[in-house]
DNA sequence: TGTCAAGATGAATGCTCATTCACGGTGAGC
DNA sequence: GCTCACCGTGAATGAGCATTCATCTTGACA
């Protein structure tokens, strides 16, 4: 007999993810405190206890989300794109990085600038932590595949060169979605709109 | 009267600086406590105070020679590059990330795969260390302006599509760089050779 | 070689923080 | 409206850590 029923068990636990998020955001995951993180939430320091077994927990939590609120809108972009050029699937990359506010699976706003600035603490935590090394890679491989996939399609299309590997295309498509991403958060980057226009300027005879 | 000579403090405090590298590029910044650094300098928990005022001052000056050493060979080979097209640039950005070791002020190896790591711990770092910030702009804005003006002696000499902004060029080829430097270090990132000509190859038309 | 200002030591100090838990509340199902 | 299994609370616990300092050691200079 649950005392609370499991929605509202499921809200409270978003309600602490976001709080949570607000906070590594902001100070980071080794400088925001548990107690922090349940300030920020409206509730006591012991109540994250009851949602996550450890602040690890929760910054798996987080980490997890990262991924995927960032991932999949590329993903669905490049495995949707029937005859597409390089600049295509770049603009893909852009897509999640240059908004405002992104949707959850519960229908939730996040910011983006929450969401990139925790990417960017995930890629240091992920340097010692097996875990979340791992669930990196696995995104990681997972959007390099759709995007080296859209390549090869883009190539029997003649919208992609065909001299370029798939592969390291792909590794150079998402090397651009990390770089314009750390440049947002952290060198100023504001108008993703204009990188388009260069890109295509670059790109436009080849591809 | 001091105790030691200069050359010898100096050569000390380097000992401490590659030991904090090594502790950090392994552990991160906030999980190397001051002993951890001490004895992996092989020195007692209080020597590295006398040579930082803090665990702050060291942080400081390993994110200051990363970027140094990182973004200096980049700027020698943009800065002499007469007629460069776009790939001869990212060329210049993949330089530093590629190998497995470069040389410091004082001629000492630095193992590349540490720097990189630290970079981007670093990245973690700016996001709340307005010092650190502020350098790290300045690096990037120092690299970005070598980059642009690089282009615009390509434009002149017809070695650069003249549609390109130079300023997003210089942001585009800057992405590389960091995406690059990532890859490397947390996505099995090996040959940085193989993306130079798929570099080409996508560019090869026109840049 | 003697002197002593400065370097090195490492135990001690005083924090912060993750985590726990004993003690009230409270809502879902009867 | 009763019950109780679970929820929320917040003070307490214990570990870890940056930094300090009394004390010992050493090397530069005379």
């Amino acid at each position: 007999m649950p005392r609370i029923s499991p929605e509202r068990r499921e809200a409270k636990r978003a309600e602490i993810v976001t709080a949570a998020r607000r906070c590594f955001a902001r100070d980071g995951f080794h400088q925001t405190s548990m107690p922090d993180i349940a300030a920020e939430a409206g509730v006591s320091a012991g109540a994250p206890y009851r949602y996550f077994a450890s602040k690890e927990e929760i910054i798996l939590a987080i980490t997890g989300d990262t991924f995927r609120l960032i991932f999949d809108p590329v993903r669905r972009l490049a495995d949707g794109a029937d005859a597409p050029t390089v600049a295509d699937l770049v603009l893909a990359c852009l897509e999640p990085i240059g908004g405002q506010s992104v949707t959850d699976a519960a229908g939730h706003d996040v910011s983006v600038d929450e969401l990139l600035r925790c990417a960017v603490q995930t890629w240091s935590e992920l340097l010692r932590n097996d875990d979340i090394h791992a669930r990196a890679n696995e995104g990681f491989d997972g959007v390099r595949a759709s995007i080296a996939h859209a390549l090869r399609r883009g190539q029997q299309a003649d919208t992609v060169p065909a001299g370029l590997d798939p592969d390291q295309g792909a590794r150079t498509v998402m090397g651009l979605l990390h770089g314009f991403l750390l440049q947002r958060v952290a060198f100023g980057l504001t108008d993703t709109s204009g990188l388009a226009a260069s890109l295509r300027a670059v790109l436009g005879a080849a591809g």
